[in-house]
DNA sequence: TTCTTTCTCCAACGTTTGATGGAACATCCT
DNA sequence: AGGATGTTCCATCAAACGTTGGAGAAAGAA
């Protein structure tokens, strides 16, 4: 008894599941209103009323595209968290940064899709209400920032925010930044880390 | 012999300055395909074509919208610079992030329209490529970042947009990070500018 | 007054949008 | 074989979209 988003994530050769990945670009480049069921439609390559057929309106494929980009924000997480574990503070800054910074270079549509529903006016009460918050705690657990998962300190979820965004600021931007910057793909990586941990290790070291 | 953007910051209650007005609110709460020309026509109580004899065509008015935000900008930044000039860096970053901070939650659509710019994919060769890098620079120099505003390394204006978008962000999140927190929206605004000073002060002071 | 210019709305246009119904094809079970 | 089920495309819909032309009101100049 699997949903929809469990089977196309299981088989992303099906015809969900290139649905899915497919939507999954389209509205991280152009966001929900820019991007059109025909746009998708056709980038897969198929009749837009198929897409129906498999994920039903516009709002629910995109409901499901942003609950598969958590998913997989959660079991990247997971795997940084066991790597950093037990290491001193800065190290597992340093750690995560770069761990975190290249695998959203590689799919960059993440950031673009948690930013939009940030900032974009499409909420109207969403699972993300659930798994935001979730994910906040989680990462302030890793960062050694609390001792109970389940009773998170208002004021470390906001720094833990902080962090985030200044993550997903800069690869959402590359074309805005990097075109002001004139710097190629390689190098404006190098130059997103080296900010980062510029910033952000000092606020959680020096004290 | 005035630009009609000119024409409509100089009298705010002109039929120019009131389309201008609402349509940087409507255009800043659902974004450039979510906005319709209707809705923007119907906030402002005239007919849509009124607002076509006004401004042109929807890119059109979109452009203005945004030139006239980063002129604000501009103008608030110049405000900041002379007040905190000639103090000691801890103090300078400590003032201006209040004065931003209270100046941009009193006009939100600014955040969320620059963000919009920054992370959407209406990209076609625009005013903000050459206004965006003066604003960088313009705020490295006044941090004490470089000592020719003509000539920025580029790193450091990687680190004045970390700055910048730390900012934007909290402003444009507030629906969502409000709700995630339920705090009212004093609170939250207290709380955004204690986790800006703690991240952003020590990084370019504790050295 | 009358003429001219500026402004506003109404009605409508062609297009694109999200969505549907049904025919055609494919696959599988018996 | 034949029928049931699952999948895909074509044609099409009504609504919403950006945009336009033209009639008429408002204001100013003569």
């Amino acid at each position: 008894m699997a949903t929809p988003l469990e089977k196309a994530r299981k088989d992303p050769e099906s015809m969900k599941g290139r649905i899915l990945k497919t939507a999954r670009r389209v509205f991280g480049e152009y966001g929900y209103h820019g991007a059109t069921t025909r746009m998708i439609a056709e980038a897969v390559g198929i009749d837009a009323s198929t897409m129906y057929y498999h994920w039903g309106e516009k709002s629910d494929l995109y409901e499901a595209v942003v609950l598969d980009v958590h998913y997989d924000l959660k079991e990247k997480l997971a795997e940084v968290e066991r790597i950093i574990r037990g290491r001193p503070l800065p190290d597992r800054m340093d750690i995560a940064i770069d761990m975190t910074t290249d695998y959203l270079f590689e799919h960059p549509e993440i950031s673009n899709l948690v930013l939009f529903r940030y900032f974009g006016k499409t909420r109207d009460e969403s699972v993300l209400d659930i798994y935001v918050p979730e994910l906040v705690s989680d990462i302030a657990f890793s960062m050694g920032l609390c001792d109970d998962k389940n009773n998170v300190p208002k004021i470390v979820r906001m720094r833990v925010l902080a962090v985030m965004n200044s993550i997903h600021n800069f690869i959402s931007g590359e074309s805005f930044f990097r075109s002001m910057l004139s710097e190629d793909r390689a190098q404006y990586m190098g130059m997103v880390k080296e900010t980062l941990k510029y910033i952000l290790i000092p606020a959680f070291t020096y004290r």
